[in-house]
RNA sequence: GUCCCCAUCGUCUAGUCUGGUCCAGGACACUGGCCUUUCACGCCGGCAACACCGGUUCAAAUCCGGUUGGGGACGCCA
């Protein structure tokens, strides 16, 4: 069936954001195309003019980008291929292979209440199918599939599936304003853009044997077809909005990285022995359906954020910090100082999960002034650290080796003449340093704000202290 | 209702095709400990699953049948 190149497309329609299904799916057929030196072609598939909006097609061209799953031809849109889509519709009408209906939606409408109501499938009742009926206002096309046989699938995930012609109805082509439908347009154009692999969801299935017989009734040869599994929410539900954040966009803006994002995508219904985490070119090596599992399985977003805080780590400081930039600004840092900026995600790099909580976790570098956080105010910064509070800053005054290690020297004799361990004045002059009692180790902040803002920092914390004593 | 698909720890999964090496392995989460200036990181340990029933076989998570459970599809939506 598939003989030279490997072409796979991605076509969604634009109704919406790019959720975290689609964009699986997109990264499957990406991966294989990659994988075989192929090609990888986005097409929207936005025929119904309704739902379809421009907003929505820029969000996923954005969410596509933004993951690095670049496309090598596109994006198509199906809205304007129409000329293509008829051309394949005479074809079928003049070999008899489809046929015009003019039954309403209404009359369609209930033809299927009354069958569901008598337990029987929903389908179209053949009506006009014999006939001859020509083209005229109002009318729609449809195939004249087969009464009687079956239609196979080879499917590449989920093994040989057949379906018995008589559940599949007349399906229509085209519909009464000229615009073909979701099958008839998918089929022309994966013949018409030569896509050899399709890997779809689940949920398409049922879908294929139609589209399947229109492929016969065009004596045109399959695609290859790799159905794999839905994503679910947590309670094993179809995954959706009501699931929480779905949409890649989301997690961008949450301060996940493309990469983990990726990672984790790969990992959901795709399996490589007990490997858990993937670089790009091991992910295009290794990908293979065969190893894709046929179950469905619930989106861990537990396992994101694992995943996020283990590429932050390992991330380069200075594309972190560049990454980060955005998130400081959301938080009211406007155009920091970039050499700050790496300086404290260096600091921050193992203590953080996502690039936001980063942000957050940075803020106290930046700000001039800075507030003291309720409870370390409460704990530290009272009249009992005081002293030692003065002493210490008397000592950093005389001291020009602001380096870790530097100061790692003076805290040893600090500690000695006061006869204290490190926690002791670690604590309160952290809260005095940051405004808080979690935060990067003690010496790497001073390091990081540097002497003059330490000693003005700790001024403002006896400051603090000596008016609570006024009191 | 009809048709299609699926079924291993709470979750993602390895193992199933080619039965024995699996009293079921890894990861996340949870949890005990170590490290430690806080928070983390890291390291060591623990908890925890073959849906059920029946068959085939010397032997079944693996093969077969049924049951139950879950998901999906039944549009002039995609």
């Amino acid at each position: 069936m598939t003989q030279g190149k490997i072409v796979t497309r991605f076509p969604p329609s634009p109704t919406g954001y790019l959720h975290i299904g689609g964009a699986r799916t997109a990264l499957f057929n990406w991966l294989l195309a990659k994988q075989n030196g192929g090609k990888f072609i986005l097409r929207i598939e936005d025929t119904d003019k309704a739902r379809s909006s421009e907003e929505a097609t820029q969000a996923i061209l954005e969410s596509m980008e933004w993951l690095g799953l670049d496309w090598d031809e596109g994006p198509y849109f199906q809205s304007r291929r129409t000329p293509i889509y008829d051309a394949f519709i005479d074809r079928l009408l003049s070999s008899g292979k489809a046929y015009y209906c003019q039954c309403t939606p209404e009359e369609l409408e209930k033809k299927r209440e009354v069958a569901k109501s008598r337990g029987l499938k929903p389908k179209y009742d053949g009506t006009c199918r014999e006939l001859g009926l020509g083209p005229e206002a109002g009318s729609v096309v449809r195939l004249k599939s087969p009464l009687t046989g079956k239609t196979h699938l080879k499917d590449l995930v989920k093994g040989s599936i057949s379906f018995n012609n008589d559940e599949l109805d007349d399906l229509i082509l085209k519909r009464s304003d000229g615009s073909p439908t979701y099958h008839m347009a998918v089929v022309a154009d994966d013949i018409s853009l030569g896509i050899t692999h399709v890997i779809r969801g689940d949920d398409h299935v049922n879908n294929t044997p139609r589209q399947i017989l229109i492929y016969q009734a065009l004596s045109e040869s399959l695609p290859d077809y790799a159905h794999v599994p839905l994503i679910l929410g947590p309670d094993k539900a179809r995954l959706s909005k009501r699931h929480g954040a779905t949409s890649v966009l989301a997690y961008r803006d949450m301060g996940y990285l493309p990469h983990a994002l990726i990672n984790a995508l790969s990992r959901l219904g795709w399996s490589y022995g007990d490997q858990e985490i993937f670089t790009l070119d091991e992910l295009i090596e290794k990908f293979s359906l065969e190893n894709v599992g046929k179950a469905a399985g619930v989106f861990n977003a537990e396992k994101l954020l694992d995943l996020n805080a283990h590429y932050i780590k390992e991330a380069e400081t200075l594309s972190l910090a560049k990454a980060l930039l955005p998130f400081l600004d959301r938080l009211g840092i406007k155009d920091p100082d970039p050499n700050l900026v790496a300086k404290a995600v260096d600091t921050l790099k193992i203590r953080c999960k996502t690039l936001l909580e980063m942000a957050e976790g940075a803020l106290f570098y930046f700000q001039e002034d800075m507030s003291y956080e309720q409870k370390g105010d409460q704990k530290f910064l009272k009249p009992a650290f005081l002293d030692l509070l003065e002493d210490l800053r008397r000592r950093l005054e005389q001291w020009t080796d602001f380096t870790e290690k530097g100061l790692e020297e003076l805290f040893i004799a600090f500690m000695d003449a006061k006869q204290i361990k490190l926690g002791k004045i670690a604590q309160p002059l952290r809260v005095a340093l940051t405004g808080k009692t979690a935060s990067p180790g003690i010496f790497e902040v001073m390091n990081v704000l540097g002497k003059e803002k330490v000693l003005e920092r700790i001024r403002k914390a006896i400051d603090h202290i000596q008016k609570k004593v006024n009191e």
